[in-house]
DNA sequence: GCCGTTTTCGGCCCGACTGTTTTCAGTCG
């Protein structure tokens, strides 16, 4: 590598920073300048520079010349799968190449294979790699990926030689979205592992087939790329596999200051061998604790974790309860009977009733009438079913002030209120946040349901200063869930992790809408962890009597 | 470009696969 490249390297790695920021660079400039922005690990003097040209006035100077230069649509172009800067330089200089139409046209003409060092191969996966991208392939939401990819995960453990595998990469970081399924498998017989995988039914196209790393495309549009290491290997190669990308380079750059040296195979001074069995012993040979793979994103686990201080994350058999789920009294698909049954069965020990009231629109919103006779349904269960409770909750839609739109004597008789905004959601953010911090001091609200709107891929958060209703919510005692539905996911990692930090109390809920839907609270945990909380923070890790003290409060 | 209780200069993670070449550049993760 020449020098040239550490520059767009330093330009690629703030813009991953930026992106992965918990507020906008425009908020953080606002409150605190150029001084602020300066702050943000990665940026310094000339980048905060370039971003407080482009928050002031829209463009950035030396953006506009580098394309004068270059009038490239860079962004496209290396879009397309094996196309990457040193390819664009050539087309461009030789064929005049500017976009992806330009791309197409001269490989369909047969000018790109007539380059020096590229070939009728590279033409024709060019050409691929653009009907590929017309195709509009996207992220998956991380609730569909998990089963998908546990299903191949399975297939391949149970494969002749096979002694390990594991889903790594995002999808066991548990990003809300996965552009692509990274498995690894431990294996002395790599070839036959991989002639498997690469011809799985779900295989549209193989990209990549080595003795150590395969790489497909599945029908559903999305990649997955398979590794297969020996024994000795597997923890640096999950290590490895599981990223995130920054971690990884920060993890390396702590073995380079030891004088050790990283890799997928493991910990080395010069030839030694120190740690690569698991992943455990490679962080131990670094000096550092095990850091959970939700943590893995460079956002402070690694300086945590040199200190031996990380939380202790919050795990799935912590979580007692499901505090949000819909039954057949208003828009649920089962009877309150059936999701207790299939909770049960699911190893909760209690759960929360919560239809919907409130506003006409909402479709089969409970009436007061609904409501007492639903009661006395819940009481009856109650009675009847062994190894369950169930509480009686409400999720209720909140007024443009933040009121519940359900008398107050009806409100008070619930075990558990939530109070949800499905209307006016695009509210200026003043009147928003007035209206989520006047819900969360109502003392007759428990819970803030998905507080913040969004709907992953569709819909942006609500606009809201949460650091105003945090303030609220933490005064009055008001709890702010993790609505754990694929879609939702809301809190998210960050708003979670701001929530913590105000001393606000979560609770995870499923929000589910039919049986399956009830194994959605793995879903919860997993963003609860992204969010660094720990059991403590949950209110649903509490045992029944636990919860209906602190619900009486 | 960024960064620094070893540094304000001289570093910047590391390896696999492909296609094009006869030893390696480009791309990807």
């Amino acid at each position: 590598m020449n020098e040239v490249a550490f520059k767009p390297q330093a330009f690629e790695k703030a813009a991953r920073i930026l992106e992965n920021l918990s507020e906008d660079a425009a908020e953080i400039y606002a409150r605190g300048g150029l001084k602020a922005l300066k702050e943000i690990p990665g940026i310094g003097e000339s980048l905060a520079e370039k971003i407080e040209e482009f928050i002031k006035t829209g463009k950035i100077k030396y953006h506009a010349e580098l394309k004068k230069k270059c009038p490239v649509d860079l962004e496209h172009l290396t879009a397309v799968e094996g196309v990457g800067p040193k390819s664009i330089k050539v087309l461009y200089k030789k064929l005049g190449v500017k976009n992806l139409a330009d791309l197409e046209k001269a490989a369909k003409g047969g000018k790109v294979e007539k380059l020096p060092r590229f070939g009728p191969k590279i033409q024709e996966n060019i050409l691929r790699g653009i009907e590929f991208l017309k195709g509009g392939q996207g992220r998956l939401l991380l609730g569909f990926a998990l089963p998908l990819a546990r299903k191949i995960e399975k297939r391949l453990k149970e494969l002749k030689g096979v002694s390990e595998a594991a889903l790594a990469g995002s999808l066991r970081r548990r990003k809300e979205t996965v552009g692509d399924f990274d498995i690894l498998v431990v294996s002395k017989d790599p070839e036959r592992v991989m002639d498997y995988f690469c011809s799985m039914p779900e295989v549209e196209k193989i990209l990549a087939k080595g003795e150590t790393r395969s790489s497909v495309r599945l029908h559903l549009g999305l990649d997955a790329d398979l590794r297969v290491v020996r024994p000795e290997s597997f923890g640096s190669a999950l290590q490895y596999f599981t990223g995130s990308k920054d971690h990884n380079i920060k993890t390396r750059q702590i073995a380079q200051d030891k004088k050790l040296k990283l890799n997928e195979y493991g910990v080395f001074r010069r030839e030694k061998r120190l740690a690569g069995e698991t992943e455990k012993e490679v962080y131990a040979a670094l000096g550092m604790e095990y850091i959970e793979p939700e943590m893995r994103e460079d956002q402070g686990e690694i300086e945590l974790s040199l200190k031996g201080k990380l939380p202790k994350l919050v795990e799935l058999k912590d979580i007692k309860g499901d505090l949000q789920m819909h039954s057949t009294w208003s828009d649920g698909a089962y009877s309150i009977k059936e999701m207790a049954l299939a909770a049960k069965k699911l190893g909760r020990e209690y759960i929360a009733i919560t239809d919907h009231a409130g506003h006409l629109h909402i479709a089969h919103a409970l009436s007061p009438s609904d409501i007492k006779k639903q009661w006395q349904e819940i009481d009856k269960l109650n009675k009847d079913l062994k190894g369950i409770k169930i509480l009686k909750g409400i999720e209720v839609d909140l007024d443009d002030f933040g009121r519940p739109e359900l008398p107050e004597e009806i409100l008070a008789k619930f075990d558990l209120v939530l109070g949800s905004i499905h209307s006016k959601l695009r509210m200026p953010k003043e009147e928003m946040t007035k209206r989520l911090v006047a819900a969360a001091k109502n003392p007759l609200v428990d819970i803030l349901a998905h507080p913040t709107g969004r709907i992953l891929g569709r819909r942006e958060e609500m606009a809201m200063d949460l650091e105003e209703i945090l303030k609220a919510a933490k005064e009055s005692g008001t709890v702010l869930e993790i609505n754990a539905y694929p879609e939702r996911l809301d809190l998210n990692n960050q708003n979670i992790k701001k929530a913590k930090e105000a001393g606000v109390l979560l609770s995870i809920g499923t929000d589910a809408h039919s049986v399956p839907q009830l194994e959605y609270l793995e879903l919860g945990v997993s963003e609860a962890r992204r969010g660094w909380a720990e059991k403590k923070d949950i209110i649903n890790t509490m045992s029944y009597k636990k919860l209906r003290e602190f619900l009486k409060k």
